[in-house]
DNA sequence: TCAAACAAGTTTGTAATGCAAACCGGTTTG
DNA sequence: CAAACCGGTTTGCATTACAAACTTGTTTGA
């Protein structure tokens, strides 16, 4: 039923939860200097576990935020990740919603 | 099953999940500048709904980062919320590690 | 007068999420 | 050629955020 007039809650959250999970900040920050790493190296990085990161990288990708390809080396699979124009611009808003937020 | 986590310092430099999370640190913006707030001027000024703001309190209560009181103002009832001195301290703490974070 | 509406929260049910263990296909080693 | 190893992915589980439903008490109004 339609009911209660509480406050509507602004849909305008405005923090992106995509890049406000601490495990995936953290593989935006790396990727987002780098500008390319490999799983191996983000996992050594970022100290999280192979699922987690496999979970989080596939969740990124989803949303467009990475962009995952993979290629064999004499092989032996490699998997390169790398953050997509989408992922830096959102990252970059990210940090200055945080900003104003925490006023800095 | 596990019980208690009373009083675990963040001691790490990592991310408190307690402020972290949008809701919450919205809550504590509000108190850390009002330094006391009732429960329905907090209903306003997040957006959240009342069950939503009434749990998050009381994770918030149970870990020491607020104070919650009672009282009756002519027969209503009346909920303020305070930061206390360890919230105040985690939420310094916790705008320190994201600055850091962010600023790389 | 007393029931219906309202106010201020709390409790409950559920879907989404994060996490690590278990698993998997291929490769190297002993 | 089996066992260990690598680079990941999938699965199962525990936690969480969220809003609906409930509760307790007060005001309104017919």
């Amino acid at each position: 039923m339609i009911e209660n007039n509480e406050t509507i809650p602004e849909s305008n959250d405005s923090i992106d939860r995509l890049i406000h999970e601490p495990a995936r900040l953290k593989i935006i920050l790396y990727l987002y200097v780098v500008e390319s790493a490999d799983f191996v190296y983000l996992l050594r990085q970022t100290g999280l576990t192979k699922g987690n990161l496999s979970a989080h990288l596939q969740k990124l990708e989803h949303n467009g935020y990475v962009e995952i390809t993979k290629e064999f080396l004499n092989r032996i699979p490699r998997t390169l990740i790398s953050l997509t124009e989408r992922g830096k611009t959102a990252f970059e808003e990210y940090r200055v919603v945080i900003k104003e937020m925490l006023n800095y």
